[in-house]
DNA sequence: GACTGGCACTCTGAATGCTCGAGTGCTAGA
DNA sequence: TCTAGCACTCGAGCATTCAGAGTGCCAGTC
């Protein structure tokens, strides 16, 4: 009895042994398929980490790992690549980034801290990403929809044309112009600035539509076209730019990666120049983790299928208002992309808060 | 004598013609080859072309035509294919470019009229025209030194910051936040944006420097540190946002060459990259001719020197205000980009002055 | 039963040699 | 001045060869 106890748990270690090898013998690949982007054989594994086995039994290992979907090899005769599948168990299991050197967060801090409104705070800071992980990098504006407005201004132009300013708490400002047949009067002019101010001053953006709605009523009928004007530009404005901004930068990192891997960039520069793709990929803020990594084909979008993205959210004041990430070949590196986005994410979440 | 005379006329006459079919010839080669990116030879030339002569003869023409440096072989056995000055002289030599059909002039107006602000006008041109041309498009702003002031607001946010509102004639705006350490008087700050409407209103953004310089000395000595903040930051403002702003598009444009032709596209992609880069492609706005073309190496910026720029001028109330234009290969459709240009420039620059 | 050494096998990529065809330059003649 | 013809050159494309890397499997060892 005690010895079947016994032999079952020897049979257990073992077993457990075996399933973490394999798992170093993964991560080995991986590590050594992203740092120099060829297919990693059996000899090479051993001699470039201590795996304490010889090639053959890592051999036995590697078809394991094929016959499980975790690596899959070019041809007959060359060493094995990682599939998505590979990939994910490999990101899964870093458990923690890696925190940025003292020097990488000071550049960080300073190229940040030059930047006088939000539209320099977002140009540097894809610029920042995609300098420090060599990809492309996105980075989405502030989301209206999570935004508050902070205040209202009507600007008459000149006699028929007046400017709506809607002003946001995260610093974005939208601006329209109105046009209309009636000369425009300041008093009344005054008097709506005022009256639209009490109702959506300081609310949520997503709530300017049933705030405003009915205040037309409430002016004198001779008013009435002008007034409601201006509310339907504003509501435009609400409604349409809620479709987000994003800005890019990097794209001629593509270019590097067609040497290693003539994969076509073609279709993955037309991706990008796609608003609606890159806000897919950006994802939905707050309904997933902060750190995101979606590799190969967990994306849906077409002609990004052998392309990882990694992503994370950044806040203002600790509510989450939009995403920033880089976009890469499956077969970046995952450990520093990783730690780098999270770690602007910090540093831009920081900086609006502090504003 | 009239021998004489007429036999001097045979000649002229004749050498004229000869200079003529090479013309001719190198017309057709550069068409050819733009056509097909194929080196063309003599056989296919007068199979395409009617010149009326033989293979042969062409020959002899395209050895001349070598030999002035319109055209090279690149390598002995192979057609030829036109040189930067070949291109030049090709280029020069369309005297007027030809209309865009009835259906391409509708198309771009229905494109562009439906555009809200200035920003989506942008938007929307450098779209069309990299669409039309299938080529990567460039689009600058209008240039703040060449606009007016049209207004200023000064708006409090809170108890210690303000933002300042720069609208300019062309559509633009500029905003600014103002962070102080006294609280904001808000009948100061009516006071101040009276004054300084006073004083640049209407005023061209140049000038804007000189005319508020002097400003502070009017005011009360406790008030004098609001005044300098808001000063200085439009200073700033007016300044540093002299730097123009470029918007690019149709990168994915430049991976289809990629096929027919290997140019690493990585310069190309990093140049373009670089607001300052593409600032001295389109070129000083007033000093040249309306429509401008830079072949290969007449553009000196590095990385692009296998590349071709076309670049118009676009105008408000005919003035002309920035510069928009595409950039290709040297082997581009050089015809079809510059009547394109051409065209799309007038429809912003009416649709600038309309607004 | 897990690991190892050895061996045969497979496949790729680079290098080689070959032919074919396109295109030229030159020369003699109309 | 143009044309026809001819010899020549060069590169693209194809088949062939060869070395190297890597695998899979088998038999033997701990």
């Amino acid at each position: 009895m005690l010895r079947q106890i016994a032999s079952k748990l020897v049979e257990y270690v073992e077993a457990h042994m075996l399933e973490e090898r394999r798992l170093a013998v993964l991560q080995a690949i991986v590590s050594d398929y992203v740092a120099t982007h060829e297919a990693v054989g059996s000899k090479a594994l051993v001699d470039r980490h201590q795996l304490g086995v010889s090639p053959a039994t890592i051999r036995n290992d590697m078809a394991a790992l094929e016959e499980e979907g975790y690596i899959t090899a070019p041809h007959t005769s060359a060493g094995r690549i990682p599939t998505d599948l590979g990939y994910r168990m490999f990101v899964d299991q870093i458990s923690q980034v890696k925190p940025l050197s003292a020097a990488e967060r000071k550049g960080i801090d300073r190229f940040l801290s030059d930047a006088v409104d939000l539209d320099d705070i977002m140009t540097r800071t894809v610029r920042l990403l995609a300098q420090l992980t060599k990809q492309v990098a996105v980075v989405q504006y502030p989301s209206l929809s999570r935004s508050q407005v902070r205040r209202i201004e009507l600007i008459p132009l000149n006699e028929h044309r007046l400017m709506i300013m809607l002003i946001v708490d995260s610093g974005r400002v939208e601006q329209r112009i109105v046009e209309c047949s009636v000369p425009i009067d300041e008093v009344l002019l005054a008097d709506l600035r005022a009256r639209l101010s009490v109702a959506i001053s300081d609310q949520p953006f997503s709530s300017v539509p049933q705030r405003i709605e009915d205040l037309e009523q409430s002016f004198n009928t001779e008013n009435r076209p002008l007034v409601r004007a201006v509310i339907v530009e504003i509501l435009e404005t609400v409604t349409a730019k809620l479709d987000e901004r994003v800005v890019l930068g990097g794209a001629s990192n593509l270019a590097r990666y067609n040497e290693d891997f003539p994969m076509t960039i073609q279709p993955v520069l037309e991706a990008l120049e796609e608003q609606v793709v890159l806000l897919r990929l950006l994802g939905e803020v707050g309904t997933e983790t902060k750190l995101s990594v979606r590799i190969g084909h967990e994306n849906q979008v077409e002609g990004l299928t052998s392309t990882s993205i990694v992503t994370s959210h950044y806040a203002k004041e600790s509510t989450p208002v939009a995403s920033l990430g880089v976009i890469g070949p499956t077969n970046m590196d995952y450990v520093n992309s990783m730690s780098t986005v999270q770690a602007v994410a910090q540093y831009v979440s920081r900086f609006l808060s502090d504003e």
